[in-house]
DNA sequence: GATGAATGAGCATTCATTCAT
DNA sequence: CATGAATGAATGCTCATTCAT
């Protein structure tokens, strides 16, 4: 018997109540939001997004941890491929400006909207997600300043000079300013990073 | 007849709601936060805060407002006072690190919690305050340009150049990252602004 | 400025919305009774309601509570009125008949109604009401111990003895046997009520 | 094939979802009870739970209709074979104690959960079981009050004084006052009732 | 200006019940 | 007979806002 093309797979479900929440997330914020607009946008009933995730908060939390888990991946494997100190830094800008670029929606949720309910739906295994992803990254940097590339700054300095202005300017875009050039910006971002964290010869 | 000093002249009254909502704003978001909790810490009644805001939008905006309002006028004042191109960028950027450090709270709340509420209560206003603020920072950097002290690049680059590093490095403070040296940053931070705007020789 | 006649005072509201919810607690259990309905059957707004009892669990609490104190302070009154030992143990079953004779709805609630919610709601002041009434009858019955006029049995058998019939004989009425005489009964119960208890000669 | 020892019978799922749900009915009510609960206690499966028994009302009925056939079979059965009229008024009194005693869970779900909603699952049967239980007490005290032996009581007076104080006492031992020695105040609630029910010579 | 009782729409969440597998 | 995902009506409760005093 062939399945009914109507019925949608448990898997199908589940990600087609995420994508609403992140579509009304971005509208409303997460406490702005109501159930009844995901069930509607996700065409899933109330109990169904309530079995899957439990509620709002942990519905937000699932979206910010599997955001923020590609995002950090995707940046982690530029730094392991690169060939160079100059090419992580500056590939990792590009990654960056990328990543935002084509994942515009979840961006928004995981740049702009820091509800203070997910702070607590998501402490604990966003710690350890952050706790690997910094640890990888700061590992990465401190090989490029023992080998007299990089400067050797504190940690939060270092990243905040490398992707801040990347950040900022993201956060521009995604606000809506649409006549930023954001995948035309990244070379000069890149470029500017490596000036700002390379080891003065 | 003498002033009853338990009673709180209209000025004071109204500040004590301000604070009171600061902190509320900024433990639960806007939009977790309830009038009644405002109402609780600063000691007014309900009926009062309605009287002089209007409504929770209106006082978060109020705040939203009057914050912005004062760093852009530091801001601006930097530029205005700087003798060189040189000290102008890094100025700002020790003033951005500096009001970001004296007033934490107000910080918190411009930086992390931009609340979809807010951008409905305070549109208009607050387009007209960005509107003149970035219409004179970037008048003071065309001048720049045209002395041929500073890059050439889109506004909102330049900017992201400028700011970017020490807004990140803002935000992991204000996250509670203590063991960051947010003013002992500064200098670092100013420096690589001007490296990454001055137009190479 | 006379009243307005149709406008309910505080303490009317309190007592239409616990007479209310009386009604439909007897009808349904407090589980199975709807703040809808008790916002139906007082008049009141649902926000009034949590405005003075806080919730469904508390204002069940509030009955349970005020209703039993009145029966405790009329028992123990008749406790002390009492001329003899056995006017008084023949009182206190007069008293308990007529009480729950008179309020049949309070008493239907208090007698058939324990719901595991209240237990919760009420654990403090109820365990401090009837730490009173139990130690005022206690001491009232060892004083005719040493009398050598009461059995010197354990409270709560003596107690058992004293009331258990009435109780008994409550419930079936309460319960809807309407053929029953409850008053008509109250001069064999509390004879039998000295007979158990009497010491005997 | 050997059974799965892993796999139960039917007639033991039946038990073990009769048990999970007399815990849980006791602590929350059978109002307050979730299927979720007793499906988690229990073990079976929420189908399970609705192919055995129908719904969460049955459930609790089919608890309670046993409970009481067997007190009252237990009951009926002391009566028939009682060798003299006080022995059997006496004998019944032990009886409920000793019921009580040794199923105390089911006894408290008997005695103190008489929920709403059960009188409506369970009215007919429950009407029958009654019906022929106190039929069958009153033929038995009717015989002694032809007797001579027995006072002319109005049943339900008649009922009271005999099993009131035991089931006064009852209620208070189940309610958790463990200071309470149940079987050892049997005699003297025998006695008591003798005493009150017998005819005065 | 200040107060706080009253309002009632709105919302998150629960839960009995069904049914396809 | 067993399973558990799906359903959606029902409900307790919150909270911004109003307004008579």
């Amino acid at each position: 018997m062939a399945a009914d093309p109507a019925k949608k797979s448990t898997v199908q479900r589940r990600e087609a109540i995420l994508a609403a929440a992140l579509a009304a997330f971005n509208e409303h914020g997460v406490a702005g939001a109501s159930i009844e607009e995901i069930r509607g946008r996700s065409g899933a009933s109330v109990g169904s997004i309530y079995h899957h995730f439990g509620g709002k908060d942990e519905l937000a939390g699932a979206l910010y941890l599997e955001g923020l888990a590609d995002y950090q991946d995707g940046f982690v494997s530029v730094l392991d491929a690169s060939s160079s100190t100059c090419s992580g830094v500056e590939g990792a800008v590009r990654h960056h400006i990328n990543w935002i670029y084509e994942h515009r929606d979840l961006a928004r949720f995981l740049l702009l909207g820091r509800d203070a309910s997910l702070v607590v739906a998501t402490e604990r295994p966003l710690r350890e997600l952050n706790r690997r992803f910094f640890g990888a990254v700061r590992d990465w940097m401190r090989t490029g300043v023992q080998a007299g590339e990089l400067r050797d700054l504190p940690p939060e300095v270092a990243t905040a000079l490398w992707i801040g202005p990347s950040q900022e300017l993201s956060r521009y875009w995604l606000a809506g300013r649409t006549q930023i050039d954001l995948p035309g910006s990244a070379a000069v971002l890149a470029t500017a990073a490596w000036l700002s964290l390379k080891e003065e010869s």
